[in-house]
RNA sequence: GGUCCAGUAGUGUAGCGGUUAACAUGUCGGUCUGUCACACCGAAGAUCGCGGGUUCAAUUCCCGUCUGGACCGCCA
């Protein structure tokens, strides 16, 4: 009772052959007379079909959708072809029925267009997992993840592995803690990322490590962020950052011909982190469209306009999109949702001008005709053009505008979803500074490289110290990121200095580290890219949870098993932990 | 930590200060031999998330809470 064929693979040219199936039952038609059954497996559908005189007709009105099934018959072509499936042409005559399971009836519909909730289909997951599109999508992982492991192998990468009981550092993300039994009080860390251990295995010697790495990082959830995530983890000796990147250029190709047959083009784009936050907002941009942020601060140096005025004398900055043609697409009462929607990302208001043969809105009385001459020349408006501005602190004018930006470019559909806009961003800073604590912190990790001439900065002028890092941006999705590392131990000690850790707090955390550049370290570097957020890049799809087979809800939990849960007080005195409360 | 949205038959939605709580789909029964979202007829199926308050009366209004989702903070 094994089966011959899958339920994808039987076209025209099986007529008469005698095949044995075996599969889901996703949906029955009974007619009355003629019963058609669709059997699933995670090829395809194929259809069975069987006629009153069949001796298992009874058995076959009995089906019911989930049963697990095993058909064997003789493959007919079709009199209504279905041309919308494969095996459209052809249906399967039964002559013998065995029900191997049966099944309750499911609490989501087994199908692409599922009527369920997430709520509910992360409950039934299992269930939910049958549904075709969701076994694409983990099928495009698997198709992604081979590919990656073939283009790294070609390249002469090892696939080495790093501890998941690790330890706790003090500096990036919230550690997800683990309590040693052996060492009651003492605690093991899940990796953030396998960062130093990476940079042993070039200090050891390997040159080219590659692992597709689970990472863990106790914060808040968003649509593209899981507590547990996976990255492909990549370092490598002796290369320069534009061979790391040309290397990336060529697996990421490799990756998206393999896994969806889509050809981009490398080598992409370059942006410094500085053109990339003035033009777009962001320091991932989405280059998928326009509307691109324009300072005009100087405009208004001198106005009338105490607002803008007051802002650009404060050190602040006014800058705009302009939404082209668009003027009599936004009422005021839509511009009072966009003004919302600056003032998540801090911004005090949104000013905003109409170009209608004039500049019309609120503040237009408060702008001299020469100021206003300057902002159409300046952007270049025409007619029917919507203006916004923002003046504030230069980060708060960045982020609520390169936010703004992306939602009117959603709102307009000015996106082509079918696009993938590759880029960098280069030149990163190499810290940033916390105004509320008073101290600087790495901006990518404290094991970054500055570029060769700004080793004084680094302690001399820290805030403008610039970094051997790099990202690599796609769709406005930061898809991974990279550097080239310190390699000297005396730089690397210079940098824990600069990030306010006393010599005992940097021995205590990252002495065996320290140590270890001491004995012949190799110039490396390289880069992480984040597996899931590629998967829903070549899926296309926005929720994160769609390319991961069993992921949390945003409250870190998993419905289906409903960890976290409680322990017993057993488990708990034996690895000396007290709960409080 | 904060803001916002949602929670009503198995599932997805509608609705309303007094209802027999509606619709679709699924389920069950019936008719039907070419369907492929089969069609048609009929039936069953609801603690209106939970707790409290206001009220003669709450699924509906208010407060709290839980759950799910989006975002801000956070994510070296």
């Amino acid at each position: 009772m094994n089966r011959t064929h899958n339920n994808n693979e039987l076209k025209i040219d099986y007529v008469n052959a005698i095949v044995e199936l075996k599969g889901w039952v996703s949906k029955t038609r009974n007619l009355g007379g003629l019963i058609f059954i669709d059997l699933r497996d995670r090829y395809g559908i194929t259809q069975i079909v069987v006629s009153p005189e069949n001796p298992n007709y009874e058995k076959a009105k009995a089906l019911k959708n989930e049963f697990v099934v095993y058909v064997k018959g003789i493959v007919v072509e079709r009199e209504n072809k279905n041309l919308t499936i494969p095996t459209g042409e052809i249906e399967i005559l039964a002559s013998e029925i065995e029900i191997i399971n049966e099944a309750k009836q499911p609490p989501i519909i087994v199908a692409d267009e599922t009527d369920a909730l997430e709520d509910t289909r992360l409950k039934f997951r299992y269930l939910d997992l049958r549904r075709p599109v969701m076994q694409n999508f983990l099928m495009t992982r698997h198709v992604a993840m081979q590919s990656t492991r073939e283009y790294l192998n070609s390249h002469e990468f090892l696939e080495l592995e790093t501890p998941i009981l690790t330890k706790s550092t003090p500096e990036g993300a919230r550690d997800y803690l683990v309590p040693s039994r052996v060492n009651k009080g003492s605690f093991y860390a899940l990796p953030q990322s396998p960062q130093i251990f990476k940079q042993l295995f070039m200090i050891s010697g390997f040159e080219r490590y590659y692992q597709i790495a689970k990472c863990f990082r106790d914060e808040d959830l968003r649509a593209d962020r899981q507590p547990e995530f996976t990255q492909i983890d990549i370092e490598t000796s002796f290369l320069t950052q534009e061979e790391i990147m040309a290397m990336t250029e060529g697996l990421l190709v490799k990756v998206w011909k393999d896994s969806i047959n889509v050809e981009i083009n490398a080598p992409f784009d370059v942006l410094t982190y500085h053109e990339a936050v003035n033009k777009y907002g962001s320091d991932k941009p989405d280059r998928r469209f326009g509307m691109l942020l324009e300072d005009l601060s100087e405009v208004f140096v001198n106005s009338e306009f105490s607002v803008f005025k007051n802002t650009v004398t404060n050190n602040g900055l006014v800058k705009a999109i302009v939404v082209k043609d668009s003027a009599d697409k936004y009422s005021r009462k839509d511009i009072t949702k966009l003004e919302d929607f600056a003032k998540i990302y801090k911004a005090k208001g949104l000013a905003w001008l109409k170009y209608q043969d004039e500049l019309t809105g609120p503040i237009a009385k408060f702008l001299s005709d020469d100021e206003k001459a300057n902002v159409i020349n300046k952007v270049s408006l025409e007619n029917n053009d919507l203006i916004l501005f923002v003046a504030d602190k230069e980060n708060i004018v960045h982020n609520s505008l390169g936010a703004l930006r992306v939602h009117i470019a959603n709102q307009l559909d000015l996106i082509n979803k079918k696009q993938f806009d590759f880029c960098w961003v280069v030149d990163w800073p190499l810290y940033e500074y916390d105004e509320e604590e008073g101290r600087f912190y790495a901006a990518h990790h404290p094991f970054t490289a500055p570029k060769n001439d700004q080793v004084d900065n680094m302690y001399n002028n820290p805030r403008e110290c610039i970094a051997d890092a790099y990202d690599v941006v796609c769709n406005g999705y930061e898809l991974g990121g990279g550097s080239l590392r310190i390699y000297n131990q005396e730089l690397q000690a210079k940098m824990f200095e600069v990030l306010g850790f006393t010599p005992e707090d940097a021995e205590n955390q990252f002495g065996f580290f320290i140590e270890s550049l001491k004995y012949g370290t190799p110039p490396h570097g390289g880069i992480a890219l984040g597996l899931d957020r590629m998967i829903m890049l070549l899926t296309n799809t926005t929720n994160i949870r769609d390319v991961i087979a069993f992921p949390k809800t945003t409250s870190a939990q998993c419905t289906m098993t409903e960890a976290p849960s409680k322990v017993s007080t057993d488990q708990l005195k034996e690895l000396g932990v007290k709960l409080d409360g």
